[in-house]
DNA sequence: CAATAATTTTAATCTAGATTAAAATAATCC
DNA sequence: GGATTATTTTAATCTAGATTAAAATTATTG
């Protein structure tokens, strides 16, 4: 038996499967979709699902958890290749932009944390923690080398997730306006953290 | 009759019953909260909320229009206030963030706009839309009379936007971060505005 | 204070949508 | 190609939580 191809289907498979999850929850709320509607757009039958999770619960934990990944493999790539601060700022920013709106996404808004079971919700929560934490880090970092202006680290980490984190609200898939939003945020939401000169 | 009395008993009540929604759909997200939960909150029983609101979707429905109505409050305000573009932004931000982590708070997240009623949704789309152009608006006339540096003023507007319909996400009631948001968050998300000197 | 109106509760229903078990189909392997 | 394993469907249940109707309580008014 070729264990390998039969993950890679299985696999595939369930990488579907989160992907229309996360499209259905950003487009039709959490409320808004059922289990069916995750199906149908896999082509699929409700029941079909339980064959790649639990449950619901388990359905949404696993779309948050890829929102995470994704999340921290954009800072990991940010620290390797950034010089100084203000570079791995701008770069997790662009890769973490080019995630949302590029093809490996869409990402699903984390709304329903709350409602995960503990287990779940700690594990999210963790991921979540370090990768704020991690970017006030970089941005910590960015002071010290003189490449960042001084600034509250928490409350502009905050500030520029949530510009991030929300982008699912507001956008839809579009090339055109995908290719503005990656040009744009990085400038934008950087332009505050540059030292006067 | 004294009207003015009664209807300050129920509309009292009814501000305190959505406002005791916002707390919950923000803490325990939408799915994690039942008219129970709600209810509680009030030292009610669930069936009491069907005296103020027709059904829960309804209950959603009124808190985001609260939240949008809310949102253009600040607006108002800053635009009657500010002389200039840059000003009218940073005062914008200023009264929307007070209003996000004071106590006319909380300000419900809308993730559930999608599920709502067709006629509830386009009342709350209506006024979200106005909000958005409404800052951008702003942006643009502080491009005009040079208090506000080029920029790409949709994208800018969602970025800021973003980071503040954020807030309930990270900020838990504290009167002192509260002060901190409030101090911080207008500086921040407007430093990428400046005019180069 | 009696009468009327406003508010809340109690105690049932009612229902969409999640979940499950068994059967059917499709893929893969020797 | 037949056997075995993986995947999906069909056809039921099951259930939390929304909803409702009637009764009970509380406030208000003249």
């Amino acid at each position: 038996m070729v264990r390998i191809a039969e993950e890679t289907r299985f696999q595939l498979q369930r990488g579907r499967m989160l992907k229309a999850a996360a499209t259905c929850f950003n487009e039709k709320g959490y409320s808004g979709t059922s289990l069916k509607d995750v199906a149908n757009h896999l082509g699929l039958t409700d029941a079909a699902l339980y064959y790649y999770v639990r449950n619901k619960e388990e359905l949404v934990y696993q779309c948050y958890l890829r929102a995470a990944e994704l999340g921290k493999d954009a800072m990991d790539r940010a620290r390797a290749e950034g010089h100084c601060g203000f570079e791995q700022a701008f770069l997790y920013i662009r890769y973490h932009v080019e995630i949302m709106v590029g093809d490996r996404g869409p990402v699903a808004i984390m709304s329903e944390i709350p409602s995960l079971k503990p287990a779940h919700r700690n594990d999210v929560l963790n991921v979540s923690r370090q990768h704020s934490t991690g970017f006030e880090e970089i941005l910590a970092a960015g002071i010290q080398d003189g490449s960042i202006a001084e600034c509250d680290v928490r409350m502009t980490g905050n500030a520029i997730m949530g510009a991030i984190n929300w982008i699912p609200k507001w956008f839809h898939s579009d090339a055109l306006l995908a290719k503005k939003v990656v040009a744009e945020f990085p400038k934008i939401l950087t332009s505050g953290l540059r030292v006067a000169c």
